[in-house]
DNA sequence: ACATTGTATTTTGTATACAAAATACAATGT
DNA sequence: ACATTGTATTTTGTATACAAAATACAATGT
């Protein structure tokens, strides 16, 4: 694996580390929201100079995570709640033409590879939170991955970041998603790439309203 | 004006204009596709040190313009025609989904700004490319940001630049898509968000099937 | 002639030094 | 008591030094 490379060489690019350090301190609230990093501290406690911590800190910058104010520092960003919908109607773009796009692929490995996220919870009465929580993530990835449409990944990473900070993994139950899902791989696999994106788009703007409602 | 402000006061930072320099050295082919930054090299030439300059390198390699291979260097990217038509295919999701946004929204002022992008061009027989050029760029950018979408408008920033790069800013002429930029924002007037998504929707797809037939 | 090894040179990644700006806070005035 | 000014401290932005890795290329062997 590249992080094990990454270690056997002796002198790589410390940055990776530092900068999946500091998103699982952003992710569990180590590091809260507003808060200042000083640069130096934060190097002092990761046991690293500040030019490394510093590229880690414009990597996240650039996925919105922290937000630097020149001269006088990186802050972790906050989000109000119209940040978090407006994220929400960026993914409903995103996936819902990821999903017509892999409708008119017509390709029955992408059709065996979704459906394989969720059939372990065709047929169990009782569904494994944790479990299926893990297959909406894969899912929901591999629909922009299969796509091969690799600046819509980049987009949609960014997007993707965000809903796990705010830590809403499941805002629904999955009785009630399980269905969901699966109309849209049926639209896939039917080739009905209206019916797909209209599919995948309102999966996600249902719970966009959910939250919305709070 | 921000740049002003970065002139005034002596020790600002530097990497705002080593970015625009690096990306206008892209853009105009000083730097060529495929060709290594050798960042002694370029530091010098720009009479700056390495750590501003990393800082410029790691902006435009966020924006896809440059590309890092650990420990061997920063490359400029190359785009095939897959990458430029899968930008392409991004740009429909999101100005489509902006074109809803805004027929939803039922602003005034949000149709008069869209106007008035073209209507200097609505009345001349000869219409001026460079001034339609810049026109059709405004429009675009705007359709993103008059949505108020923060998050929106970041993700479609990172496709923009790399239309620019490609260097098409025209593929059609303005006879052809005047029309079809009117069609849009009469849609969007008329409150009708279906016809807003497919107009903006078509009008891009039109461009990129043209591109792909070449 | 071509492949392989070993050495010199270049280049990257990281740490650190230093100047300028930002901040904290005491001293002073009203 | 509160605002304002001035000074000390902290922090950022940039340049630079140095070690390790990558690269170039000559020397050697087949």
């Amino acid at each position: 694996m590249y992080t094990k490379y990454n270690v056997m060489i002796q002198h790589a690019n410390i940055s990776e580390p530092i900068y999946l350090r500091l998103k699982e301190m952003i992710l569990n609230g180590e590091l809260k929201q507003g808060e200042k990093i000083v640069q130096e501290k934060i190097a002092d406690m990761l046991g690293v100079s500040r030019t490394p911590l510093m590229k880690a800190l414009l990597a996240l910058e650039n996925e919105y995570l922290v937000e630097s104010i020149p001269r006088r520092g990186m802050y972790i960003r906050s989000w109000d709640k119209k940040e978090i919908i407006d994220i929400y109607i960026c993914r409903e773009a995103i996936e819902g033409m990821a999903a017509r796009l892999l409708a008119q692929s017509k390709d029955e490995n992408i059709i065996k590879q979704l459906r394989d996220c969720f059939s372990p919870f065709l047929n169990s009465k009782e569904i494994n939170l944790d479990a299926y929580t893990e297959a909406d993530e894969v899912f929901h990835s591999l629909l922009i991955k299969l796509t091969g449409n690799a600046p819509l990944d980049k987009i949609y990473f960014f997007g993707n970041i965000h809903e796990k900070v705010i830590g809403h993994g499941l805002i629904r139950p999955p009785e009630e998603t399980l269905n969901e899902h699966f109309k849209i791989i049926k639209a896939i696999e039917k080739g009905d790439a209206d019916a797909a994106e209209q599919f995948a788009r309102e999966h996600i703007k249902k719970s966009r309203e959910l939250l919305f409602d709070q």
